[in-house]
DNA sequence: ATTGACATAGTACTTTGGTACTAGCCATAA
DNA sequence: TTATGGCTAGTACCAAAGTACTATGTCAAT
């Protein structure tokens, strides 16, 4: 069973370039192109594939968008970010929407294929460089939160996680499928396990300290 | 030419299952086992395997400590941690050490193989629901913060502040000896113009991306 | 001189958040 | 078995936050 291949992007000659790059390839095979994110919507919508091909700077919808729309919509569609762009905000942006991966146009075929394969296989596949430069970012946890944190039970930090979020009671509530009044409780016990007063410093405590 | 191995844990029965896991893969060849941090360092410097399978949990010296060490005195050997923990703190923290890829010790032998493969080849290798968490801890950046909030004036700016150091409305206003109602009002404008809901948000907006 | 942006403060109102209790359910440990 | 801790949910109440207006004074720019 062949990976299907869509090829997102808007220049055409790149899209023949790939077509040629992983002609050999016996593994896979290309079903589909598309020069924009709307288009590749549709595709994806007709085709069905296994793995998009994503080009990031396109007219009309961007890459990390219909990365977003595709991933929201068909969630076992995996989508690889293919672009010269090495910046880490890019990365991360197009990671949170869903991609699976992120891998530079200057990728032999041998290894393009071989990260179609990574993602195709339900594994999140990055530039190394480019991976330690993302990971780079995010904030370090720090002992004093972490101590404070563990005091309470799990759904104790459940609900802290979520306050952290900016949810309100009745977000929270549908979210873990209780009632805001037991959410209130919740908040109160944990403010006076934190000796806090509201709801905002512990927004505050988990966000400064993650 | 195999890629060579050295295999890290305190149980001898995970190291074991591994040797019989990988004894098929004709690509690679365990050359080496160790059974904590401090033996690992050893016996990467007796072997210089090029991928290290790592745990995490062991006495003596952890798997990130080890990481860390093999990584900096050893650039170009990898570092794949295989381990049952699935916390986000643990899997970018080993990252941010030097750690290559993260997998579970669920995985299977074709896919520990494919792994070593990717990280081999010089590629960060994840699980993808793991690799999800870890990139969803990243930070948003620049275009949501600084220009939002310099869209504000500068008495909005310093509310901004404020209310980001957890203070409520009365504490605010005795600060800056205006009343609560002034503080309200000024908390209305800034959520509309930043398209928030609530305060527990901005702080969060503030603190996150101070 | 007038416009416009900003800061101030008010009334009146609604919504959300938080406290203080009681209480039932469930699992697990003593 | 009885405790115990954790999760649930309720009532009742009060405090805080937030909305939607109106209105005034200041100051800088046109």
């Amino acid at each position: 069973m062949k990976i299907r291949i869509l090829l997102v992007d808007d220049h055409s000659f790149i899209r023949r370039a790939l077509r040629i790059s992983l002609a050999d390839e016996t593994s896979l095979e290309i079903v589909g192109e598309a020069a924009n994110g709307q288009l590749a919507i549709e595709q994806v919508e007709l085709l069905k594939p296994d793995v998009v091909l994503m080009d990031i700077q396109m007219p009309h919808l961007d890459g990390v968008e219909a990365t977003k729309q595709i991933c929201d919509r068909f969630p076992n569609i995996k989508v690889l970010i293919l672009t010269v762009d090495e910046t880490e905000e890019y990365v991360s942006h197009a990671l949170k929407h869903g991609a699976s991966g992120y891998i530079l146009k200057n990728t032999s075929p041998e290894e393009l294929s071989f990260a179609i394969q990574a993602v195709y296989r339900g594994y999140m596949h990055l530039d190394l460089n480019l991976g330690r430069r993302v990971i780079a970012r995010i904030p370090e946890v720090s002992e004093v939160s972490t101590v404070d944190f563990d005091k309470l039970t799990p759904r104790e930090q459940q609900i802290v996680k979520l306050i952290a979020t900016g949810a309100n009671n009745e977000e929270i509530a549908s979210q873990l499928y209780i009632s805001a009044r037991t959410v209130k409780n919740h908040i109160t016990n944990i403010l006076s396990q934190l000796n806090l007063r509201n709801r905002t410093q512990i927004a505050i405590l988990v966000t400064s300290n993650f």
